[in-house]
DNA sequence: ACCCCTTTGTTGGAAAACAAACATACTTGT
DNA sequence: ACAAGTATGTTTGTTTTCCAACAAAGGGGT
């Protein structure tokens, strides 16, 4: 697309940017939206939390990536999650309703951009599928590998590094901090897995 | 649309109806493909399962909803759950890739009915959130709660069906089923709710 | 009505996670 | 270099789940 195009269809999605500040909100859970998020710098996490501390990772979002894509999609949806910047952030709003509904300018190039919201969904659902796999594992330990190991093959390697730190790797898996912590100590007693801060390296279960 | 107008659709989708068995796989983990089905009649579990005997009920889907568009959608995708039939069951399998690249007869249709995978989609998604939410708390209890209220909200009453029996209850909630009978006995007792097969009363906490 | 088979409820010991507290790094700012 | 704050690891009771086995209830077919 020419730089023209793409500042018309920007038009069109009434796209804005936003500078927020860490640990500021950008949804939150209750609300309901038209607008999807693009992370542009920084990072946000998608969380659910409770009025006793108890936070639940869904998803760290990083630079490239959506969010709230599939509320704004779903007229008369209530958010069911908050969005808050994990670090400063810049996050570009757009609206999705001016996407699905056929807009004046008629634009040529909404089909094809509706059709990356397919993609971007259905990316989505998958990975969703995959931290439910993660955490309907019974046993905290099960939890890790699952993750871990998911992570290595996704990323193609066996030493790689995840987004998060403990307390948030606990979060992301719904488990203790504390019983995280010592199982990972356990897995690297045993050989299975090396870790610094957010590193991991897994070697397999020798034989 | 005329029955024209969809007939034309659905030989562009390469729509074929498949009649499965109770327990008969209709996917399995780990195939790919590039066609998503529409439960007819009948019903089928979306699920993962372990070597061990382990099984996560991911969603029951029912005459008139969909499964399997996530993968169909993400080309180079691997299954990473299977689908069985619940009961006999008749499935109507629609390719998405067909529908996704512009088809020669350039059906006018095609937008339509790509803005309507966008509704599937995010639905969808929203549906995993809700059941993150459940397998997200840490107690037994605090999962089948969860999990009533918010179907009581959903269907819009305190007195409701469920579509799963107490196994698969315990499968989609990943928990125990003997732990799970326990405490909704205790549930009983406490006067929270009650409960026959798979009918259940919400009655809110006594104050 | 009877038997068989499936579903649901109950119990008890073993194992695990939870929660709170503390110890030990590691950062960050001054 | 120091101090204060944060992140991570460790430990200890307590609570809960898990698992296996059994009991009770319900359903279907003959």
């Amino acid at each position: 697309m020419t730089d023209q195009e793409i500042l018309t269809i920007l038009h069109c999605m009434d796209a804005r940017v936003k500078k927020m500040d860490r640990n500021a909100y950008i949804f939150r859970a209750g609300e309901s939206t038209e607008h999807m998020g693009l992370v542009l710098s920084g990072s946000v996490l998608v969380i659910q939390e409770d009025l006793w501390g108890h936070r639940n990772i869904l998803a760290k979002v990083l630079p490239g990536d959506f969010f709230g894509e599939s509320y704004a999609a779903t007229p008369g949806s209530v958010l069911n999650v908050s969005v808050v910047a994990n670090e400063d952030a810049e996050i570009l709003m757009l609206n999705v309703n001016h996407l699905l509904t056929t807009c004046k300018n008629s634009c040529t190039h909404h089909n094809h951009l509706i059709r990356n919201l397919v993609s971007v969904l259905a990316g989505k659902v998958l990975q969703w599928d995959s931290k439910i796999t993660h955490i309907s594992k019974r046993s905290t330990r099960e939890k890790i590998l699952s993750y871990l190991s998911s992570e290595s093959i996704r990323q193609g390697k066996l030493a790689f590094d995840i987004p998060y730190d403990r307390q948030q790797l606990a979060d992301y898996l719904s488990v203790e901090r504390s019983a995280m912590s010592a199982e990972l100590s356990k897995l690297k007693k045993e050989g299975i897995l090396d870790t610094q801060k957010n590193h991991f390296v897994l070697r397999g279960i020798p034989e």
